[in-house]
DNA sequence: GTCTATAAATAGATAGAC
DNA sequence: GTCTATCTATTTATAGAC
C-alpha cells in the first residue's frame, strides 16, 4: 500500500525532526522515535536503513526548506528589516530543524560524519537572497568587505536570538525578551545597520 | 596520596570539557574519557559518582571561569571594543566550555536534568560588567530599552560568531572569516551600536 | 586509590512469521 | 508492510582483590 507507505515514513521523518533536535543523535533512540510516531521499531531500519540514513533525511528536508523559505521571503518588493522578521518568525516555527542543524554544525564527530568534504562551505541557508535584499535597499553595490559585515552582523543576531528565544526566553519573564521585543531589536539592527552602509 | 588524587581527578576534568563539547553528554561515554585522560574506568565513577555528576562538575567550571575571565577583562579604563574582542578571544581560548554550555542551552532534556527551576534565569557571564561599560563608554546611562538592546546585540554577536568560527571557519578559506576579520566586524559593531544609543 | 571482572540495562539491527 | 523475538555490542555502575 502506497498511502500507508508515505504515512509511515512521514509520521517517521516528523517525529524525528522533534526528537533529533530535543536530544541530539545519540541521545535519541530509535525505540524513542518509534513509540513517539506510534510506528513498529523494525519500520525506522525498513525504511532508512540505519539510524545515520535516517538522521540524513532529516537534516536535508530541515536544510532544504529552510533555503526555500528564505528565497521566497526575500523577493524583490520586500523589505529588508521585513524580511528578517519573516525569517525569524520561520526559525520559531521551524525550531526544531534550527536546532538540528546547529547541533550539528557544534558536533565535531557527526558533522564529519554527515557532512564530509567540500559540502562545508555552504553559507547559511539564502545568504545570497539576503544580499540581493541588501543591495537593492542601498540602491547600489556596496564593497564586498562591507556587504559581507552587514550579512554576518544580521544573520547571527537572527539565528542566535532564534535559538535563545526557543531554548530560554520562552515561556519565562525575562525583560525585553519576548517576541515582539526580538523583533524590534532586529528592525532598529537592520536601520543601523544599513545607515553605516549607505 | 592527595597529590595522585588532584592529577587523576583533575585529568579526568579537563579531558570531559574536551569530550563533551566535542560529542554531547550522550555521546561521550565514560570509557572515552578515561581512556582519553589515561585513568582507569573505575576512577570516574570514584570520584564524580557518576557520569552526571562528572556533567555537572565541568558546567559549573566552564560558567565560573568565563564569568571571572569577563568581569577581568570589563574593568573601568577598557575601552568597549577592546574588552568584547578579548571576550571574542577567550572564547576561542576556551571553545570547548562554550561548546558544552552551548549544547546544554539546546537541549530540553538535560537543560532539565542540570538547570532545575529559577537557576535559568542567569543572564550571560559578566552582563552586568558588559552593561557598565557601555555606560561608561557612553558618559551617561541610557535608557533601560536601549542598554537592552546593545547587551543583546553585542553578546549574540560575540557569542555566535566564536562558536561559528571555532565550528565552521576555523582551517577554512572562507573569505571575510578569519579571527582578524571578525575582530574587526566586532569593532565596528560596536562602534555602531555606541553611535546608535549616543 | 587503582585495578579486573562482571552485573544489569539498553542500544541498533535483523530474521522470519504473518 | 508490519510485527515479535532475538542477536550482538556497548553502556553505566559496582563488587572485591590488591
Amino acid at each position: 500500500m502506497v498511502e500507508k507507505e508515505l504515512e509511515t515514513k512521514e509520521r517517521i521523518i516528523s517525529t524525528s525532526r522533534v526528537l533529533f533536535a530535543e536530544k541530539g543523535f545519540e541521545g535519541t533512540t530509535i525505540r524513542n522515535i518509534a513509540t513517539e510516531a506510534e510506528v513498529n521499531v523494525a519500520s525506522v531500519n525498513y525504511y532508512f536503513s540505519s539510524k545515520e540514513k535516517l538522521f540524513e533525511a532529516v537534516l536535508r528536508a530541515g536544510f532544504n526548506d529552510c533555503a526555500a523559505e528564505v528565497t521566497k521571503i526575500m523577493i524583490p518588493g520586500t523589505r529588508l528589516e521585513d524580511g528578517l522578521v519573516q525569517m525569524f518568525r520561520y526559525h520559531l516555527d521551524h525550531r526544531h530543524d534550527l536546532l538540528s542543524m546547529f547541533k550539528l554544525l557544534m558536533s565535531t564527530q557527526e558533522k564529519q560524519r554527515f557532512m564530509p568534504d567540500e559540502s562545508q562551505d555552504f553559507g547559511p541557508p539564502g545568504g545570497k537572497c539576503v544580499a540581493d535584499a541588501i543591495i537593492r535597499e542601498l540602491g547600489k553595490r556596496p564593497r564586498d568587505q562591507d556587504l559581507h559585515w552587514a550579512l554576518k552582523i544580521l544573520f547571527s543576531h537572527v539565528t542566535h536570538t532564534a535559538i535563545l528565544y526557543t531554548c530560554c526566553f520562552k515561556d519565562r519573564h525575562i525583560p525585553f525578551t519576548s517576541d515582539e521585543d526580538i523583533e524590534q531589536s532586529i528592525r532598529r539592527l537592520c536601520r543601523v545597520v544599513l545607515a553605516d552602509l549607505a
